[in-house]
DNA sequence: TAGATTGTTAATCGATTAACAATC
DNA sequence: TAGATTGTTAATCGATTAACAATC
């Protein structure tokens, strides 16, 4: 088992989620013409220790070079497929309230490789919009249209209670993962992807720390 | 040192994090009637072993009863009151486009104390519009209007090059708390709270789990 | 080569889980 | 009282940090 190749043991989540962060840092970088850097800038940068970068970084590979450091652009690249940014996904929105149009509008700027195809509600007076050149469809489509166009990724901006079903049918229809936004925890199969963005406990947790109830106050 | 009364330890951020997940299954529980539940039960509800659920609540208190377990509404109260729910928070929102639009019409569902007072943004075509009945101010006016309307939390949804610029006058203007929408890291005084929602990070998440680089497919 | 910095092992720290005495 | 379940201490597990040999 002299292999060079790195067994895929199981990258705890405090490792993924730093990730984007380390990716972010990078493309700065990168923008400004930096060629290398060593674990110990970046860690003045970014805030973790120089120790948990290359850590973090040999989860996946040994990057750098010994007495030089990391090509910035090179573990750029690294990052970005680790995440699995070198492809295109497919996406709907389901939901075309306020937050479906917002992401309908954004998403596509965060990268070019995430791409709205559709967007579903129920509301009939939604139904027939276009928002950000994209087509507001009805959800009694929504299976077939994820099967026939080879949908990736689902987002859910419904309201909680239709929330699961939504999510039923998305897994039904065959996507790879879904980006809940909507206030409830979601039961999918272990096949599928699930990544929560649960708005109201995150304001909850920034009263919580505004209150005092924190005792650093 | 014989106190009843708990000394303000550190708490730890994993378990400030369950506290909201906590509390919305006690408010499913309350809306169904459900008088009292032991931390078994709510451990099969709600995914975290029994033995967390208790060291997790004792950090703030005996809340439950031996023999018994916890009043459900009891409990939520407490919660509530930890998480800071029992009082008012006014807010302004920076940065109108699609998103602080979105969040004008959102927050103030999440629960009757977050109140939007007012948007700002920089662009003259948004200025004057009123959002779910909230004006849109000129950006030029945040920093005397967060002063003199005794404003808490700062919600930042423009672009990363503004975030920090317009951080710095919401912390100058006395804000508690920011909650940053921004691709960005921000610095802000020790006495404000930050709570960032990295949405692109979130959907890199998704991309890794998606992109079978995980290891477990 | 000498100096620098990684990759990786070992030590520490903190968070989770298990166990059980206290007590309702 | 007996049974149930908490509150809390002890044990385990995992993640972070420190240290240093490997090596560019």
């Amino acid at each position: 088992m002299a292999n060079k190749v790195k067994e895929t043991a199981k990258i705890s989540n405090a490792v993924i989620k730093r990730l984007p962060r380390y990716r972010r840092y990078l493309k700065e970088l990168k923008k400004k013409g930096v060629d290398k850097i060593s674990s110990n800038e970046l860690s003045n940068l970014i805030g973790y220790t120089a120790s948990q970068i290359r850590q973090d970084l040999n989860n996946f590979g040994g990057f750098g070079q010994q007495g030089y450091g990391y090509n910035v652009e090179g573990l750029y690249n690294e990052i970005s497929a680790i995440l699995g940014l070198d492809r295109e996904y497919k996406m709907v929105i389901v939901g075309a309230g306020n937050l479906g149009q917002a992401l309908a509008n954004y998403t596509h700027y965060y990268r070019a490789g995430f791409v709205v195809k559709a967007l579903f509600d129920v509301n009939p007076r939604l139904v027939g919009l276009r928002i950000n050149d994209i087509d507001v469809l009805d959800a009694e489509g929504l299976v077939e249209y994820v099967e026939s166009n080879e949908i990736d990724l689902g987002i859910i901006c419904t309201t909680k209670d239709s929330a699961q079903e939504i999510a039923d049918k998305l897994c039904f229809a065959g996507v790879k993962g879904i980006w809940n936004f909507a206030q409830v925890d979601l039961e999918v199969p272990n096949h599928v992807a699930l990544e929560n963005v649960h708005l109201s406990d995150s304001l909850y947790t920034l009263a919580y720390k505004v209150s005092g109830n924190e005792g650093k106050l």
